[in-house]
DNA sequence: TCCCGCCGTGGGTTCAAACCCCATTGAGCT
DNA sequence: AGCTCAATGGGGTTTGAACCCACGGCGGGA
């Protein structure tokens, strides 16, 4: 399967220049554009963005929205517009599909800028993730590693043993 | 059925102009006028305003009508005049109807321009809610955005499982 | 120590889309 | 019938994104 024979590892710091460009280092750029050079972009949380390689997300939310119009078309959501509404108003604005420019660099599109919370000029985490590369706000990534890093080894062990 | 056939989904922020015109993006107006030109505009929270197709819209509102009538008249109601005296006052300052003009654009109703909240030259934020089109206030969506988007696989998992 | 190549950052140009102003049209009212 | 107001559609202008190139800093190698 696409990617899965290579982990994306690596943190970096980037700044945003005054036009939203960002740049990835290039040991996780590569392995990310490995299979087709088209990507998309994801909200995770406010002050953290991921990236994926679109030929793992696409499969993922593909599916997600078959089910969910097939789902409507037999009236079976009649009761619940109210949840079909909130589902398909993250669905929009979830992700965004973009590709690498020369020198690795991306553009953090307009409805992104916001969620990330990085104004021009400002720096940017870049982390590999394993299946995703992710792009933190500073201050987030600070407040993470200090949440989550103490319970490291038990969270491996975990996936591990 | 109408709409079903075609989520409406996608990304947009717009500008209101000094008419309270607001022109949509054609990937979101093309699925919402397929099938009738007729548009309901209808206030969710303060700060977002969705816009339906009527086709849609009228049953829905009709069925509840006709729930809410049908209790009246069989007095089932008769303990709980001030709900539903809330009710119809809401039901009647709830939805507009409206349609398209050229370069799909649409005129923001007198009584909607506050509960939206965005003064003429500021932005909206145009979002595809799979059953209707919203139209936001840039810091209420961000609000929302940040509350909603870390449960959004878990919401998702409930509609589509 | 000096040279050279690579990587990260900023800037200029081109091109397309969106926004703003304005002229024209149509309807409604006196 | 004439006037007034509002809506509509066209065109000019501006904004923003994609592409290309230039500078600086760092590291490796000679």
């Amino acid at each position: 399967m696409a990617t899965a024979g290579q982990l994306l590892i690596g943190e970096a710091i980037r700044t945003l220049d005054g036009r939203f460009r960002l740049s990835l280092p290039l040991e996780l750029a590569g392995p990310l554009v490995a299979d087709g050079a088209r990507l998309v972009l994801a909200k995770e949380r406010a002050g953290c963005l991921s990236l994926w390689s679109a030929a793992v997300w696409r499969p993922r939310l593909d599916a997600a929205l078959d089910v969910l119009r097939s789902k409507l078309q037999a009236g079976l959501l009649a009761q619940r517009v109210g949840e079909v509404q909130q589902a398909g108003r993250l669905l929009s604005a979830r992700h965004a599909a973009l590709s690498l420019a020369g020198r690795e660099r991306l553009v953090v599109p307009e409805g992104f800028r916001a969620f990330l919370g990085v104004e021009p000029g400002g720096d940017v985490v870049v982390v590999g993730a394993a299946v995703c590369v992710e792009l933190w706000h500073p201050k987030a990534w600070q407040e993470v590693l200090t949440a989550d890093m103490p319970d490291f080894r038990r969270r491996l062990d975990a996936l591990t043993g």
